[in-house]
DNA sequence: CTTTGTGCAAACACTTTGCAAGTCC
DNA sequence: GGACTTGCAAAGTGTTTGCACAAAG
């Protein structure tokens, strides 16, 4: 696990939630995925440490991890619902469409294209995590 | 309707396709929403003008026009399918969180990105049509 | 011991599919 | 006429919700 037990803990408590050993198992699978991961697969997987666990309750801890800025909400290309452990840094994706690798791409390529936006259209731009859809070098030999 | 009729009547034909009055009032609605419209958005309008459409011919045509490359499919920021008519010129979105608008950008913002992109990581971007979201100056004021 | 969280089951929304009847070319 | 399309109905998915019981603090 390389997310922080006691930051989490807090934030939860901070805001009147408790850490239940299910939100426990939830946020370990999703460090665990490493990159993003969708529910379907946060289910199956949280199955493992936890065989009673239920579909509603996964849903709820996302929501609610994601309300309280643990977890970052994304899609994949399909249009599926895909979650992430927030880091420290700012940092964006570039995902293969044909291997499915995920490659972080450094901020201040995306910083520079949203200054652009913001100086030639005054549009603040929002959403702090972009993934953006191509073909990876090993793909395109 | 700005969209050139001749044109998509005979991209239906060369693939072997028919032009149904369905398919003709499924292209108008998409056209004259003139922005991104939802599926349930299209067929809400399109029973303005065929009572008796069923959803099912309207997931059908969206497919096929994607496919044939006649409408773009997107996503807005709830993860929703918006479709779109395709233009000559390639363009990018501006979409606003608060007051929803869309404001076209010119591609070159978007290529130089794209280019950047390639350089740096040698990653061939494939999605062509980009929808940023944020916010507006109007509403930022 | 009080409040929050869970599992269960059911409801919901969105999308897809098989098939007989209808329609375009 | 023959292949392509449609509407209908039903089945799939993925997600949300109400409620009684369980668990955290």
């Amino acid at each position: 696990m390389t997310h922080n037990k006691t930051n989490y803990i807090e934030r939860l408590h901070k805001n009147g939630y408790r850490l239940t050993n299910q939100r426990q198992v939830i946020l370990d699978v999703i460090c665990q995925a490493n990159g993003h991961t969708t529910v379907g697969e946060i289910y199956y997987r949280a199955k493992k440490f936890d065989e009673g666990i239920d579909r509603s309750t996964v849903y709820r801890s996302l929501d609610l991890f994601v309300k309280l800025r643990l977890v970052i909400l994304g899609e994949n290309i399909d249009g599926e619902r895909v979650y992430e452990l927030v880091k420290e840094d700012q940092h964006h994706h570039l995902v293969c469409t044909n291997c499915e690798c995920d490659i972080d791409i450094d901020s201040w390529i995306v910083e520079d294209f949203y200054e652009t936006i913001r100086k030639e259209y005054d549009f603040q731009v929002t959403k702090d995590h972009l993934m953006v859809f191509g073909i990876c070098r090993k793909c395109s030999e």
